[in-house]
DNA sequence: TTGTTATAGAACATATTGTTCAGTTATAAT
DNA sequence: ATTATAACTGAACAATATGTTCTATAACAA
């Protein structure tokens, strides 16, 4: 990719990110993002179709990192350990300590669309490893009800714990989830 | 209240609540709700400041008749009974029985605010019952975060029911409900 | 060096928002 | 039934946002 395009491209989700911290993505305008990224308008339309599809961009790049996408490989892979406590604790870690801006996107309101995409990717994952939580499952819960709980229920609790400023260590946080489902 | 007004306001809420149920709540222009509605432009900014003030006022119509607001009285209550599992039973047939428009916004697409004001609702609700879920509760979790957990399992509850139809019977999903918490 | 490609900046048509105002009609009270 | 009041219509309006198109300029890769 030539080096302007990627220049381009990060001064508009950098500016993107910023004003989702300072306000509703609702109510970001282009007209603010291109003057934040110092970028012109003809600039943001031939990178991004509307505003809907650079926060769908930005999210593919940020769950690139964190999901470890089109990687066969468990070596680097947030599940790469054998008991599921384990691999929910890494990813709150990894969560903590690399992915900032999800935390910020995480905490930020009117972010549905950025919540809407988060969760099919956690629900990916936990569709996978599903039979990690089979014997905690309650009888006669249909099984894409259960699945659709325990996604939700990761969710709120990373929202909480955001919410909380991460006060909780990781561990902590963990347990309070595993406990949950 | 005149007439005039309320029929204006019903036909707003109306027309409002049809495009709902056939495009996302960012993308229904007020233009849109006049013409559906047939009523003046002037008409529609005289009862609501803004379309998000529409919605909220709309929530605060729909969430009175279920949550019945302001009735000291226990008679009517949805939460008049004994034991929190008749409670929810009670809560779970009359939103399938009277409250098509919950169900709508429910399952409609971009209802974020929608379904703040919900969850506010339901919030309230077990915050005020809390103590039926004492025994349930695991421990060593924060009272605030079980709280939010029961709320949103709640309302993940009667979203996965919706979304299916609501085939299965009150009962039923009572029963997934309090087998989740 | 040269041909290609991204960009800036401005202009543009279009659409939406929220306000204002004058003229009309429904309502409630007497 | 009359009348004063209040709500309504329809149109015009400024302000703002969107997405497109254009030319000139600068950065890039070969």
């Amino acid at each position: 990719m030539d080096r302007r395009q990627r220049k381009s491209r990060e001064a508009i989700f950098n500016a993107f990110i910023w004003l989702l911290s300072k306000k509703n993505y609702n109510n970001i305008t282009v007209g603010e993002i291109i003057e934040k990224a110092d970028v012109g308008r003809a600039t943001f339309y031939s990178h991004f179709e509307t505003k809907d599809f650079l926060l769908k961009d930005l999210c593919q790049e940020l769950f690139e990192h964190i999901f470890n996408h089109g990687k066969e490989s468990n070596k680097h892979n947030i599940f790469s350990c054998d008991n599921d406590d384990l691999s929910f604790l890494h990813l709150f870690k990894h969560i903590k300590k690399n992915d900032n801006n999800i935390c910020k996107l995480l905490s930020c309101k009117n972010n549905e669309l950025f919540l809407e995409y988060f969760k099919s990717e956690v629900r990916l994952l936990i569709q996978n490893h599903i039979s990690d939580f089979e014997n905690k499952k309650p009888d006669n819960i249909p099984q894409d009800f259960w699945i659709e709980h325990i996604t939700s229920t990761f969710i709120e609790t990373l929202k909480w714990w955001i919410e909380h400023n991460m006060k909780e260590s990781e561990e902590v946080i963990t347990q309070y989830f595993m406990a949950l489902v």
